[in-house]
DNA sequence: CGCGCCCGGCTAGCGGAGTTAGCTTTGAGG
DNA sequence: CCTCAAAGCTAACTCCGCTAGCCGGGCGCG
């Protein structure tokens, strides 16, 4: 009987694509087991278990995202970034349904890739509101309102909160257009 | 051994409070049944199952928030009601964190209350927005920006995505504050 | 080239969650 | 007072995560 040849990385990257075809919600350590031609508790040679399996997908979904968000913006300022930036994450969101979700974990502070990839995530929406002029208190803030507004939307949509799919497009970019009116005029701090 | 006198809504009800103590993932038909002084099995004779339970929880969430985001806007109007209303919003979740996450739920279709209390919901939004002069597919899209807004900021809140607690409440006053500038000029449909 | 040992696979078995089947018994109404 | 529907129960099954402990493949070193 041949080994399966599992590694830690092998392990977490088919996790993530079957995350992606069943939804986060049915992604179980028996399904991935079966997956990737072995017993479950196999698993546990490469994975403390469920739990640290999830933090390594966040970790990797979250790298993930911090790159695309940073292409997206990459040459490209005020509005302009703000609208690529925000279509660059629903479309990873959509294109990655099952991985997505995990990004929302708070990143695992004894695990350096991932503290390193929620600060490069940031790091790129920071940089977008710096065309704003938004610095300081005033780029957290925005920063929080940012992320809430799409991943509010992303949640409601996946959801299946709204209606018509074809109407949602439409819906998402007036949002991006309404928070863009919102940081052109951001209020000062403590009005 | 006397009967323990349980219906749908008490069971209901109960399993509500149990969410909001130890968190909606926690909820389990086994500690509610517990709760109850009852044997798990004896929950089915009330309730169709797990998922079932959820709805129903969905259902009674969605009309106490419904309720209170009337209330908070009654007697208001612009920027006042928003601001109310998104106090309202968040109060309701941070009071309630088990049940808030089942108000994401699409409501029933087979269950009438339950789609009431959607249109109650979404009717307080659309009354607030009314306020701005968006009817129509603005109203639509401001809407679904809203309750973007909101719930991504509240499920952020709620993972521990932010930082400071302090602070917290005042990124959301900033928040809300960007709303009222985005639906004052709110963009036109097709732009 | 051969041999030892590490490590990645396995089987067995536990506890917890949800669900179903089918029995018993309470207690309200005729 | 007696019937009977409904409300409780026990037992048993499935699926999931996890732990313990055994086994053997194949790499590294003598």
């Amino acid at each position: 009987m041949p080994r399966a040849g599992l590694n830690q990385q092998t392990v977490v990257s088919e996790a993530a694509r079957l995350a992606d075809e069943v939804g986060y919600e049915q992604l179980t350590l028996a399904a991935l087991a079966s997956r990737l031609g072995v017993a479950l508790p196999s698993l546990y040679k490469h994975i403390r278990g469920a739990d640290a399996l999830n933090q390594k997908l966040s970790a990797l979904a979250t790298a993930e995202l911090a790159t695309e968000l940073t292409t997206a913006a990459a040459g490209r300022a005020g509005g302009d970034a703000l609208r690529a930036m925000a279509d660059a994450y629903r479309a990873y969101a959509r294109r990655h349904p099952g991985r997505y979700p995990t990004t929302q974990r708070v990143p695992d502070p004894s695990d350096p890739e991932h503290v390193e990839a929620g600060e490069r995530a940031v790091g790129a929406i920071f940089a977008v509101l710096r065309g704003y002029g938004l610095t300081g208190d005033d780029a957290v803030d925005a920063t929080r309102a940012l992320r809430s507004a799409l991943h509010g939307f992303i949640a409601l949509e996946a959801a299946g909160g709204f209606g018509l799919p074809r109407e949602v497009d439409r819906s998402y970019h007036q949002l991006v257009a309404g928070l863009d009116t919102a940081f052109r005029s951001w209020p000062a701090r403590g009005a």
